[in-house]
DNA sequence: TGAAATGTCAAACACGCGTTTGAAATATTT
DNA sequence: AAATATTTCAAACGCGTGTTTGACATTTCA
């Protein structure tokens, strides 16, 4: 990859952070911040130990640099639906469940986005902060709007968090749970070339769950094994 | 004189192991396997730092100890929904949630088994294959078979599979995701004081869902942001 | 008792880590 | 061409890690 220049050619001396940045991106989505070594990270991008702190300080710096461009990246190929006027809550939904799932699945990209995003949520480091305030609010702030205007005052506003919860929590699970899905499924794949099926089956479920929630949320029950608020046999709530 | 067993065992000498063990409980679940040092572990216990090796041999073999161990109190404090005679499958799916939900975010247990078990996903250790085994599959057996009593026979074993995870996702969310959901909603609690709330809604959310699903599954869409399968009035699929 | 077995401890070992160093190699400017 | 700035590199530094060591304390039991 670098025989065919001098090594300090303007070419090869423009690549050595990006091999780094590229380097990291693939290491930290593996193994996360701490137990990714600087050393493997230079090793892959072909450049020296000492070439992390030359280029970005430290490596802490490197990180950050590192999950900042992949969520740019992941943004920029799958963003998020633009409010078309004139389209349904349910066209607006299934749009939103597919771009998540494609920022966070992409094979083309890796799955990296996603993968650094959920070991950030196991294992924060400093730079959750920032990544909330600019990715994560905005992108709930969305989902809350399109689920509110799928619930048409039917539900409060607590309710209608827990119905977001409920949907990103079916996204994030393909992202957060692969080590136990290929050993309790092998042979099934959930990346991207699923993402048809699973968008399909996400959005049908969470779309028939909230049309059809009760319209007042049901007091709790105490007893481990008392009645659920759920329907008796045979009604079916999708009053439509 | 002693009884049969020639090995020295008051319980004087079995207290550092234990203490061990629960100092260890608590190291794993905060920063994991790979973060948490031995000698925090021994600092805490009140032990030596060979201590660890003298009574378990090594590190990993003291997590896959506290890691059966946690997850014996957990399934023994909050056992899975025994199958009574009688019990609808509505009833035996909030039992099966809401034990889940214990088991996960129980402040008696301190989170631990919860929390070792995301980590654990995001970050296996030689122990996850056992897990797997032992503990998770049987627990996805069992909600299988809930959910295919509810589902009557109107999906087929994919689509009941896809229901399972949907339900498991949005039950692991509250654990996976804490770091998030704190920064997102500060004052907010997402701890088993909730559970009774969290109970009802992801019970109440689920059923809807699993009682509104089309009989048959939908082919999945292809374009981008094609129509959702529910898509009342005003179909119009975006260009761009 | 006394010797063997068992548990504890401070110290040290071997290794991997992030980072720094100072010189050498290369680009850029004068 | 000379001088300066930039980038790379092998080597090493300082530190934290899991683990081992060997002396010492305690318990067991003939």
């Amino acid at each position: 990859m670098r025989h065919a220049v001098t090594q300090t050619d303007p070419a090869h001396q423009a690549a050595t952070r990006r091999a780094l940045l590229d380097a990291a991106a693939d290491v930290f989505a593996e193994v996360g911040f701490r137990n990714a070594t600087v050393r493997d990270i230079c090793r892959r991008a072909g450049a020296n130990v000492a070439a992390v702190s030359y280029h970005f300080g430290d490596k802490a710096a490197l990180y950050t640099e590192v999950l900042t461009e992949q969520s740019r990246l992941a943004y920029a190929k799958y963003p998020n639906p633009v409010p078309v006027p004139g389209l349904t809550p349910e066209q607006r939904f299934q749009a939103f469940v597919r771009s998540f799932l494609q920022r966070v699945l992409s094979a083309e990209l890796h799955a990296r986005h996603g993968r650094i995003m959920a070991r950030e949520m196991v294992e924060p480091t400093a730079a959750l902060d920032r990544l909330v305030a600019e990715a994560i609010r905005p992108q709930a702030e969305l989902l809350r709007g399109i689920i509110t205007d799928l619930l048409k005052g039917r539900a409060d506003a607590e309710t209608t968090r827990l119905c977001g919860m409920s949907v990103v929590g079916q996204i994030l699970f393909y992202c957060h749970c692969q080590p136990v899905l290929t050993r309790l499924f092998p042979g099934a794949k959930f990346d991207d070339g699923e993402l048809d099926r699973l968008t399909a089956h996400i959005t049908a479920f969470s779309l028939a769950a909230i049309h059809g929630l009760p319209d007042q949320p049901k007091p709790a029950v105490h007893a481990p094994t008392t009645l659920p608020p759920a329907a008796p046999k045979g009604s079916r709530p999708r009053s439509h």
